[in-house]
RNA sequence: GCCGCGGUGGCGGAAUUGGUAGACGCGCGAGACUUAAAAUCUCGUGGUAGCAAUGUCAUGUGGGUUCGAUUCCCACCCGCGGCACCA
């Protein structure tokens, strides 16, 4: 038995104290003690003289650091790089294997509000108790470059950012609704709101009208589609990103109204236009009322007023189709009929032009609408059945993602259902009907927030309202502290008195020539600072780059800095990130590509997701079901090793898995086993048959862990090493004889990763038999194992052979023997097991895979 | 509705360029040690028939391809995640 909290705590401190895991000026791992700094004054990540392919850049998901601390989920993942990072040094490469806290945010503003204690302070404890935390679970860490984003001399470079993008013209105001959540009393981005609630707190969000600041992510639309390609991530990952950017290629068609020199544009991706029968506007569509007829005012106005009424979310959940008509009509091109303008909430205002033409006998909206209002529905494709009969049902309401052929569409027919399109689109372009358009999903991101605790908006505004950016020599704008939180759905930072003396002294230092030609009080009374704060994604979608050269004062980060290290090798981070963070990363390195900071396009190479680690009831874990784990209770119970590999041993990283209580309890004896026979220092050591299959199997051992960690396989990996220690302990309790110190070294090197307070200690026990040197030379700062192909060599290969498809018998075959396929037939057929089967019967077809199976047909 | 992922013993899971299904761990059963318990160790453990050797069924369901299918193909069922009156 060994103590394993006492060990653990033991090994932490001299990790620390020799600053182990920190990257220095010659870019190798520090042993000496002589690297980094422990005193917050941060070490450099500079890599002179070393070679680039050696450099591993291992990043996991920013975290936010909540009050409650750590859970069994963030150990996983962390556990998880932790591992490579330990196998990579091991290798022999520079790891990069940063740390810091995305430390703005709403839950310690909300806390300020309710007890008055300032968000500063919060944040400041729940970082020191994360900071323990991780150090108490063994990750190994570069905590020379610890970053927060709450600190001025990181936001100084978010704020550095909006500037290049406001001299770009990719920072801007607009006016228009917004999303507001009235609960958080803040406008929300598109990818805040889930379902027309607050993804924070699930309070109905409203539509207001603002002046907001927004960053033109849609510049890069199409580039963040095809970026995609070169990334090796998960493919549901890929899909839910196209899905967000959701690209469609179509035509926008010109109608005019008959009887009016007013004109309707349509967006649609299917222009099946001999069949279109009438048109449909969203009841918010702009210049409405130059189409309403005098008779239909009324009826028209009362419907508008109705929908304004009802939120998106209802409107997209009733399922009848409603609507009016306007009194107007446009005509059809190729038709030449008339096409009657309805009003009806299935059409969206955002959403395309925010009219559509309707095709009822090829959409299933417009067949509801038509068949409810009585419209024409013609028909012009017929299925792969070929009836053409009139399309009175939703059954034969043939759509674009159906196959078919073009009927009654003039020089159209006969063409497939995709051809007549692309021809209709054509013909249109060719007339000057239409003109082809690409149309997207994705909005530009809005960054602006009514609240106090985040990066200040860099911006003044003049007594005219125009807004001037603050000079780059004068950031960080710093976040004044002087503030009443409670939220009003204005800025908290208009409450400060200093934040305003602060930009009089500013604009009167700055501003005085401006001031001074507009003749405006040379005190700088009557301008004022922008209020809003950035949304925190704003800080969390490009701290990967300040990581690498986290203490520069000159620039966010030297570009040989960011160059050496990224892109990032590996990210993990939570699937919930998949939509925003990942795309406000990219878009943000686009950027600062363009902008000649760096060459690559993608921040991210590979990526992969951990799994959620659910309650032993196999939900969720929450507070309020009472089935959360705490990592702090297994520690104190079994250690920090134990907690580790049982979560690497659960199962898969990616997929989501239950706690199972009892199940820790077998890693736990399985380190306690470790520990017992490493430690038996006394016995002889094994030799003949029982020493060659101990050493293949350690060999073997050596090279499945090898294989398993860089394709995150820990699960299978550590199975493995059991099987090794079941055998090790079989031989020992049998021969009372162990293995060589050289071949125990060898498997407490394969076990570092993964137990790694463990594996020093065992080291440093069997290192003491050796030599009585005292210094520190832990397990840590050695090389990988080596694995011999000679030593983990099968000598007896086990063949099994079917006869007909089952299997009736097993070759023991030796392995030099394997390739000779008719001295296995011969054996085979020799076996009384097979000529039981056989009996005389004329064997049909002998199938032979080397070394894996014999098949025999009769 | 569309897109993506998944379904294997009592439980977590292993095995896929098609080659002995159930590695490893938990749980369970029996035994050793012990005055006893814990700890530790040994043996067994998918269902079914059998004392056993062995046979047979079995990877969500139903078909197919193949000497051989958890793996490939077709049709379906169930669960999870995302998007959604997107024109």
């Amino acid at each position: 038995m060994y103590d394993q909290n006492k060990v653990e705590e033991k090994w932490q401190q001299i990790w620390d104290k020799n600053q182990l895991f920190q990257q220095t000026e010659n870019g190798s791992t520090v042993g000496d003690g002589k690297g980094g700094a422990g005193d917050g004054t941060g070490g450099t990540v500079d890599g002179v003289g070393a070679n680039d392919s050696e450099n591993i850049y291992l990043l996991f998901a920013f975290a936010y650091p909540s009050g409650s601390g750590l859970h069994v989920g963030h150990v996983e993942s962390k556990t998880a790089l932790d591992i490579l990072a330990r196998y990579y040094r091991m290798k022999g490469k520079n790891v990069f294997f940063p740390v810091g806290w995305d430390a703005f945010g709403l839950p310690a503003e909300n806390y300020a509000i309710k007890t008055g204690v300032h968000p500063s302070i919060t944040t400041v404890n729940a970082i020191n108790t994360f900071r323990k935390q991780i150090k108490r679970i063994g990750i190994s860490y570069d905590w020379a470059n610890e970053i927060a984003t709450s600190h001025p001399e990181y936001y100084r470079w978010t704020q550095w950012l909006f500037l290049q993008l406001y001299n770009k013209g990719l920072a801007y105001q607009k006016d228009g609704k917004v999303n507001w959540c009235p609960s958080c009393q803040t406008v929300l981005a598109n990818e805040q709101v889930v379902e027309g609630l607050c993804e924070r707190c699930d309070t109905q969000v409203e539509q207001k009208d603002m002046r907001q600041w927004y960053y033109q992510i849609t510049k890069y639309q199409d580039e963040l589609i095809g970026g995609l390609d070169d990334v090796d991530w998960p493919a549901a990952t890929k899909a839910q990103q196209l899905n967000w950017i959701g690209k469609s290629e179509g035509i926008n068609i010109t109608f005019k109204v008959v009887d009016s020199d007013v004109t309707i544009d349509v967006f649609t991706t299917a222009p099946t236009n001999w069949g279109a029968s009438f048109m449909v506007l969203a009841p918010e569509y702009p210049g409405l009322e130059k189409l309403v007829t005098k008779e239909n005012k009324k009826e028209v106005a009362a419907y508008v007023d109705a929908t304004n009424k009802k939120s998106e979310l209802n409107r997209s959940i009733s399922k009848e189709k409603t609507g009016v008509f306007t009194g107007s009509y446009v005509k059809n091109h190729v038709t030449g009929e008339n096409m009657p303008v309805w009003i009806s909430d299935f059409v969206l205002a955002g959403v395309g032009t925010g009219a559509v033409q309707g095709c009822p006998g090829h959409d299933m909206r417009d067949f509801e609408f038509a068949k409810k209002f009585r419209i024409k529905i013609p028909r012009v494709v017929v299925g792969p059945d070929g009836n053409d009969s009139p399309i009175d049902s939703p059954e034969k309401v043939i759509d674009k993602s159906m196959p078919g052929t073009m009927i009654n569409s003039e020089f159209i027919n006969g063409l497939s259902y995709k051809e007549g399109l692309k021809k209709t689109m054509d013909y249109f372009e060719e007339k000057g009907w239409g003109k082809r358009v690409t149309s997207y999903r994705l909005r530009d991101w809005l960054i602006s927030r009514q609240r106090y605790w985040g990066t200040p908006i860099p911006v003044l505004y003049d007594p005219d309202g125009n807004p001037h950016a603050i000079k780059e020599s004068h950031l960080p704008w710093e976040l004044p502290t002087d503030v009443d939180f409670k939220p009003t759905g204005e800025s908290p930072l208009k409450s400060s008195q200093e934040f305003a003396q602060r930009t009089r002294k500013y604009v009167v230092e700055v501003h005085s020539d401006l001031i001074k030609e507009k003749g405006w009080d040379a005190s700088g009374e009557g301008w004022r600072p922008e209020f809003d704060t950035m949304d925190t994604f704003v800080d969390s979608s490009w701290y990967y780059l300040r990581y690498v050269d986290s203490r520069n004062t000159d620039v966010f980060a030297r570009t040989k800095q960011i160059e050496k290290w990224l892109p990032v090798d590996l990210y993990m981070i939570g699937p919930e990130h998949i939509v925003l963070h990942l795309l406000y990363s990219r878009f943000f390195t686009k950027f600062l590509r363009d902008e000649g900071y760096f060459k690559f396009s993608e921040p991210f190479t590979k990526m992969r997701h951990q799994g959620m680690i659910l309650g032993p009831d196999n939900k969720k874990m929450s507070k309020s079901k009472g089935n959360v784990i705490s990592p702090d209770d297994i520690i104190t119970k079994f250690g920090a090793d134990t907690l580790r590999v049982y979560e690497m041993f659960m199962g898969p990283l990616e997929s989501d898995k239950p706690w199972d209580i009892r199940a820790v309890i077998g890693i736990y004896k399985f380190l306690q086993k470790i520990h017992k026979l490493t430690a038996e220092l006394e016995l002889e050591e094994v030799s003949g048959e029982a020493k060659v299959k101990l050493q293949r199997k350690l060999h073997q051992a050596i090279k499945k862990v090898s294989d398993d960690i860089p394709k995150l396989k820990f699960n299978t990996a550590i199975a493995f090493m059991m099987e090794f220690v079941n055998l090790w302990q079989d031989v020992m309790i049998k021969e009372n004889k162990t293995l060589s110190i050289e071949d125990k070294i060898a498997f407490i090197g394969v076990l570092a990763p993964f137990a790694p307070f463990l594996a020093d200690e065992l080291y440093e026990t069997i290192s003491k038999k050796v030599s009585s040197e005292a210094s520190y030379g832990g397990v840590h700062q050695t090389k990988w194992p080596e694995f011999s192909q000679e030593l983990a060599k099968d000598d007896l290969i086990t063949i099994p052979v079917q006869i007909n498809g089952k299997v009736r018998a097993q070759l023991e075959v030796i392995a030099d023997k394997v390739e000779d396929e008719k001295a296995i037939l011969d054996m085979a057929e020799g076996l009384e097991s097979i000529k039981k089967y056989i009996d005389g019967q004329e064997i049909k077809k002998k199938i032979y895979i080397k070394g894996k199976i014999l098949s025999l047909v009769i």
